[in-house]
RNA sequence: GCCCUCGUAGCUCAGGGGAUAGAGCAGUGGCCUCCGGAGCCAUGAGCGCAGGUUCGAAUCCUGCCGAGGGCGCCA
């Protein structure tokens, strides 16, 4: 069965152009010329050029002619040839070398002279204008994440959820999409019930409810709880507070945070459901008020009204995502693997309020589990325990921490390991990445001792940049742009992670051959080599933002 | 039973239908007269199984095996 939220995880993107080097437009274009001259008419935009994954495969290869080849009624291999045989005739400049390889690709080998482009289009747009798209201008999306109940402090996955909303916002944001993010505060209903009972039954020291919550914080809390407040509500209060302070300091923020009880208490819950009544998807049976949702793909009908008269969590729920719409066009939601059955009923009720089907798209976090792994039972099975975010951020800190989060895709099972994290903290992937950012802080800071200033772009010449390493930095940098809009298309924040990593092998090797202030560098590479640094500076600086990772200078 | 996600190197994970599947950690061996060695270089080993689609499959489809999650008048 295929539900609409499913193939929302591609929808409203646009059919804007891709942000792309601009040579592979020429050498599209190039293509779809010589094909024309043999015949054979396909358009510049269907013209797909790749990177190849081997240097020896050139710098761009297109696999035109195995697509074509049998509309055309031509071998591969042969067409491929007859097509470098035309390109040869009117080849571009930058073309030094064609070839046709392995079943039939084209392959070109190009002059740097792209790769020195890239270089000055990334200084001149700099860290607010490269690899800026425009692919979600005109749209807005409202993104909801974390929303854990204020029952305690905030558990691993809420981290997970943290670390990947925040981030998707701002990859969303940098793609022109007006993004709005909200936590949503489940202040009402049974489990804050349970918790402001058990509160009151830890502080008089009287019997835990059944089903009560057992944790140590609750003692510890119960004990700071004063004599003549409300439990529940201070209960609430006292959790969301310690979960909005592990999320801040995860550099975690949300635009804003909805109260359900707010829903109820404003009379927006009972607006919806009299909507959704008048609309006739409203039975009443067993006492109980149900809402049709199979009639929209869900298993079965589900209760907005309890027989003793409270709302269920779906009742108010569904008022705060019609609220949504106000405040975003496309409304998404991270959530749990644990309440990917939740979906379909959200997205009927969404449906039967009028709201298109891939207007609502829910993103399933597969589960985390933080462990501690003692030396003992490093062989033995694994006895995981779930420990509180705090205690991660306190081990590893929250850059460590954020890193560990987005390494990996959200589809993924996952586990922290936060003795191994502790114990490999200098090995960390995301020292790896911050280290270049400070050996580029600190290259700077040296020049200024030397009294070595960067010239003017304009007087700069980047051809002097022919080694190795410093083409592997800008080929790094050039891929940037479409990494971002890929992470936005497919939400997958991770692809930042891998991406930066990337970038930073590419610097720290750059920066193991090539002296940049050594003395003996003649000053016009070096003055390429200073631009060079600063465009990988531009690079980092915006990988880190979108990750939500610091800076830093020096470490 | 039905639904969702996953299965890639000893471990943790990347991998946009493309060619010879990549990193980190762990192991081994190298690199400091020179901008920060939290670095660089070298080295072994792998797509759960079986079909299918395709010129081409780790990637798409089907089935099986295995792991996790869901199937409340909880949230």
């Amino acid at each position: 069965m295929t539900f609409p939220w499913h193939q929302g995880r591609g929808i409203p993107m646009p059919t804007c152009r891709e942000l792309k080097p601009v040579i592979i437009e020429v050498l599209a274009a190039a293509l779809a010329d010589a094909l024309s001259e043999l015949g054979i008419d396909v358009a510049p935009s269907e013209i797909h050029m790749e990177r190849p994954a081997h240097r020896e495969h050139g710098d761009w290869s297109s696999n035109v002619a195995l697509v074509v080849s049998k509309k055309a009624g031509r071998e591969p291999r042969e067409l491929a040839a007859d097509l470098v045989k035309t390109l040869e005739s009117t080849s571009d400049a930058q073309i030094q070398r064609l070839e046709v390889a392995g079943p039939g690709f084209v392959n070109f080998h190009l002059s740097s002279q792209w790769l020195h482009d890239v270089l000055i289009d990334v200084v001149s747009q700099g860290e607010n204008g490269y690899a800026r798209s425009e692919i979600g201008n005109g749209q807005s999306i409202n993104l909801e994440f974390v929303s854990a109940n204020p029952t305690g402090p905030l558990h691993a996955g809420g981290g997970r959820w943290g670390a990947y909303g925040d981030s998707l916002a701002r990859i969303f944001r940098r793609c022109g999409y007006a993004t709005f993010t909200e936590y949503y505060i489940n202040d009402r209903g049974l489990q804050t019930e349970l918790f402001g009972a058990s509160l009151l039954a830890r502080r008089d020291g009287t019997e835990l409810p059944e089903d009560g919550y057992a944790g140590e914080y609750v003692a510890e809390w119960a004990s700071e709880m004063p004599a003549d407040v409300d439990p529940v509500e201070w209960g609430s209060e006292r959790a969301l507070a310690d979960v909005r302070q592990s999320l801040a300091s995860m550099n975690v923020t949300f635009d804003h945070w909805a109260s359900e009880k707010a829903l109820i208490d404003s009379g927006a819950m009972e607006t919806a459901l009299e909507a959704l009544r008048a609309g006739g998807w409203v039975d009443d049976s067993d006492g109980a008020t149900w809402l049709r949702t199979s009639e929209f793909g869900d298993e079965k009908d589900r209760v907005l009204v309890k027989s003793d008269g409270a709302p269920t969590y779906f009742a108010p729920d569904i008022a705060y995502h019609h609220q949504k719409f106000d405040r975003g066009n496309l409304v998404i939601d991270v959530l749990g693997a644990d309440h990917h059955g939740y979906v379909p009923r959200m997205s009927a009720a969404l449906q039967m309020l009028g709201h298109q089907a891939a207007s609502y798209e829910a993103i399933i976090g597969q589960n985390v589990t933080l462990v501690r792994r003692g030396k003992e039972v490093k062989l033995s099975k694994r006895t995981g325990t779930m420990v509180e975010v705090r205690e991660l951020l306190e081990a590893v800190g929250p850059d460590v921490a954020r890193f560990a989060y987005l390494l990996q895709s959200i589809d993924t099972r996952q586990t922290i390991d936060i003795d191994m994290l502790s114990s490999q903290a200098n090995e960390n992937p995301v020292y790896y990445v911050q280290y270049a950012y400070a050996r580029i802080a600190s290259v700077g800071r040296e020049a200024d001792n030397r009294g070595i200033t960067r010239s003017p772009l304009i007087e700069t010449d980047p051809t002097l940049l022919t080694h190795e390493r410093e083409l592997e930095l800008l080929r790094a940098l050039s891929t940037l742009p479409e990494t971002i809009e890929m992470a936005a298309r497919d939400r997958a924040p991770h692809k930042i992670s891998t991406w930066i990593r990337e970038l930073a092998a590419a610097f720290h090797g750059f920066y193991h051959d090539c002296p940049v202030l050594r003395s003996d560098v003649e000053s016009d590479l070096q003055q390429a080599r200073l631009w060079l640094v600063e465009s990988a500076r531009v690079g980092f600086s915006i990988g880190l933002e979108l990750l939500g990772l610091t800076a830093p200078e020096e470490m």
